[in-house]
Parts: C-alpha cells; sequence; structure tokens
DNA sequence: AAAGACATCAAGAAAATATCAAGATCAGCG
DNA sequence: CGCTGATCTTGATATTTTCTTGATGTCTTT
C-alpha cells in the first residue's frame, strides 16, 4: 500500500509499530515508523506525513519535547498515544499543540476515526489559482473565464486547450504537444482541429480576433500564450 | 463576562449546564445553554458560536442527528459529551464530523484542554447558514426554501442537491461530484439522475425554468449555481 | 506567381442535456 | 393488512450544444 494518507508513527515498541503498520496498512494507509524522537522529527521534515502518530514515551527525548519541536514549523495533524492518563498530562500535550490525545490501551476503530477526524481539519483552503493576461482571467480552480469582467463560455475542448497553454504560458507548444495533450495521441496529425479550435478560443477571448494578441501563433512550429 | 470566545451548551441536564457555565465562564468564555436539540439547531444559527458542546442524550433528538444537522451549513468546532464509553458511538460521533469525544464523567482541566485544541481547527469558512440569490432565499438550519418569500417544498433529495449546491457556490460542480455527494460513490454513472432532479429543482425555484438563471448547466462538466 | 501553412465559415453528425410520463418503492395510516 | 400519496427510478423522445469535416480565402516565403 503505497497510495493513502502517509502516517508517520513515532513509538519506541515494536509491538505496537507492528501493530499499527498491519491495521493502518489493511486499511489504506501509507505507513512510516521510527523509534526515536530526533529521528521522527527528521523523517516528518522528510516525509511530510498527512498525519503523525507519536508515543509520549521515548527513550531519547520526552514525547512532549518532540511535540514542541514538530510544531515549530508544522502543524501536521498530531494525534498522542501514551500511557497516562492524567488530566494534567493530556492538558499539557493538547496545549503543546496535539490534535488528540489516547491512552493506550486504545481500540483500532477508535483510533482510526480520530485519525480521520485530525485529518478533517487539515483540508487546505481552496486557493483559486488565477490566471491574468491582458484584460481576460482565468480561475482554473473554479473553472471560470472572464474577459472584461464579463463571463465567457468555453466548450470543453476549448477549456482544455486553454488551460494546456497557461499550463506553459510563454512557452511555445507544437502541434503535436497540443493534440496530444487535448485529443491523445491518436489525434497527433489533425492539425485542422487546432486552427477550428484557436479561432473559437480567439474570437472568445481577443480584443481584435484578426489581430490576436493572447494566444500567439508561432508559424511552422505551433502556438503560445503570452505570459 | 461576555467577551471571550462564544460557547453553546447543548445539554437537557441542568447541573452539567450549570457547571459549565461557572467554570467556563470563571476562565473567560462567553457562555450561552439550551436543553433540546432542535433549540441547540437554531441558537447555533442565530448565535454563530466559536464552540458547540453537544451532550449526545438529549429529549428530542438524537444528539448525532443534531450534529449532522449543524453539519449541514456549519465547521464550528464541536466537542461531544457522552456517558457512552464504547468504540461505536465514539466512531459515529467522529465520523459525523464531531471533532472531539468526552465521555461522562469527564475532568474540566482535560475538557478546556481540548476546547481549546479544538477552536485552533478552526478555519472560518465564508460559510452562512442563509443563502440568497435573485428571488430564492435558503435557510440551511432551518431547511427552509423560499422563493419571493413563498415557502418552497423540496423532496429529500432536491434539498440535498440544493445543499451541496449552495455549499459550493459560484463554482462548477462535475457530474462526478454531485453523484458521488449526493448519492453515493455507486451512482457516479447515472448521470441521467442529474437531469431529472435539476429539472425538478429550476422547475420550483427558476422564474423562467427554461431559461435558468440561478443553476446553470456547463455541457460536459456539470453544473454551477450563481454565486 | 506558386506552394505551404494558417484562418474563417458553415453544415451535418454525434454527444450531451432537457422534458415528460409511466412504473416501482416506500412510509404513514385507517 | 392493504390503501394512499409522495418520492424515486427508469424509459422514450425532443432539444441543444459540441464536435467533426469540408470548402474556401488569406498570408508568407521563396
Amino acid at each position: 500500500m503505497n497510495d493513502g494518507p502517509r502516517v508517520l508513527v513515532i513509538d519506541d515498541e515494536v509491538q505496537i509499530r507492528r501493530f499499527l503498520r498491519i491495521s493502518l496498512e489493511s486499511n489504506g494507509y501509507e505507513v512510516h515508523e521510527v523509534a526515536t524522537g530526533l529521528e521522527g522529527i527528521s523523517r516528518a521534515a522528510q516525509l511530510r506525513p498527512d498525519l503523525i502518530i507519536l508515543d509520549m514515551g521515548l527513550p531519547d527525548i520526552d514525547g512532549l519535547e518532540v511535540l514542541r519541536r514538530l510544531r515549530e514549523w508544522t502543524t501536521t495533524p498530531t494525534i498522542i498515544l501514551s500511557v497516562r492518563d492524567a488530566d494534567i498530562d493530556k492538558v499539557a500535550a493538547l496545549d503543546a499543540g496535539a490534535d488528540d490525545y489516547l491512552t493506550k490501551p486504545f481500540s483500532l476503530e477508535e483510533l482510526m476515526a480520530r485519525m480521520r477526524a485530525a485529518q478533517r481539519h487539515f483540508r487546505p483552503l481552496p486557493h483559486s489559482h488565477l490566471f491574468k493576461a491582458g484584460n481576460v482571467e482565468v480561475d482554473l480552480s473554479r473553472r471560470y473565464v472572464t474577459r472584461d469582467g464579463e463571463p465567457v463560455k468555453l466548450t470543453p475542448t476549448e477549456y482544455a486547450l486553454l488551460r494546456l497553454l497557461i499550463q506553459h504560458a510563454g512557452r511555445v507548444m507544437t502541434h503535436k504537444q497540443i493534440l496530444r495533450e487535448v485529443w491523445g495521441p491518436e489525434y497527433v496529425e489533425e492539425t485542422h482541429y487546432l486552427r477550428v479550435y484557436f479561432a473559437a478560443l480567439r474570437q472568445k477571448l481577443e480584443e481584435d480576433p484578426s489581430l490576436p494578441k493572447l494566444i500567439l501563433t508561432e508559424p511552422g512550429v505551433g502556438y503560445r500564450l503570452v505570459a
């Protein structure tokens, strides 16, 4: 399993690591494990996990200290495992930035539910990816195109074409590249499509479609979108 | 005290409410309390608390149902209190969108630490429980829809569809996204459902259903609700 | 001036969407 | 238990949009 969310387990007990590896991997997680706090910190930096499971009783440095050091640079959701059930320990861990605190022994079901809950908090805000050139604006995250502030309607193919150009803005894309990306490898000879669809795009986006300033033709080579 | 974070306590036991009010107010929280689930939902909409503490055993509707109804329109951090310690209850609550789950009796210290942890997660989303566009208004907290001030009756599926669009107002939702969210992952191919139900929604909400101004079709892609 | 590459326009084909209505299912109720 | 009304599902058909294709015109280079 190396497709699901990446989990970093920091625990010195082999049995716990083994148990978590088997259980979580069979539930679609990609599990990485280390036995010490220092390893944990460096592994977290390198791995950029989606979730950290941190045992409080580590051989080298205190779990609380590991958590503090992690929180200096990352907000990755972190769930604490501990044998200690006292309030004061829970309070200390949560206030140091833990997202949740489970007392050993814990049930796998509860751990996984709390993992899902912790992960929900981490959803990165839907930053809208904006492209702007001249009087044309494209919001790739919303699939929304405007010209002079007015919404522009594009067909699926037109939009796919425009998006490809934006992703390579400023650079020339050859006929073959474009055809392969938008229509598929079996269409690389259909250069006529390009003429038809670029004409349509210019019609919808250019001030004067016969004197394009945004979508430029590179004769004999391909097309280019100004950056 | 009416300056700190606003907390809404939904619990039918007077002693618990009293205890929480005194304890939390003396720690700088602004505490509001209700005794039933339905009150809780409407109070949450009106008050916009920073945090909700929800008891699972309520006299009118099940706590889990209250949580689900809250999660239809708000992501306010919500901590569950319950007498039940079984995994299955915890898992159900956390998967329904709870941020944390405490078993009674609990310690005030731990509760407050978990409250602080839960609040850290809160990223206020630009969601309101009221949606308005054109002559249509939707109150998500009451599941109440009006057109020109007149109540509109929607079937459960129609409402689920509308709610999804509202939660993503202004951006295109693809056919698959909609089908997965409203009908479930096994329905992602049933694009015909979309036609039928969008027709019904337009019939009920649009001025002229054949010239929709609210629910727009993006051919080949999906649908979009105007923002 | 001719050839090759590109642009434009338009019409038929294909795909996607809208509409209408009948059968199936389900929940509440006498 | 069967009835009733509401909702969901399914199918048939109409309408709209998009894709594909061909014909024709223009520009540039040699």
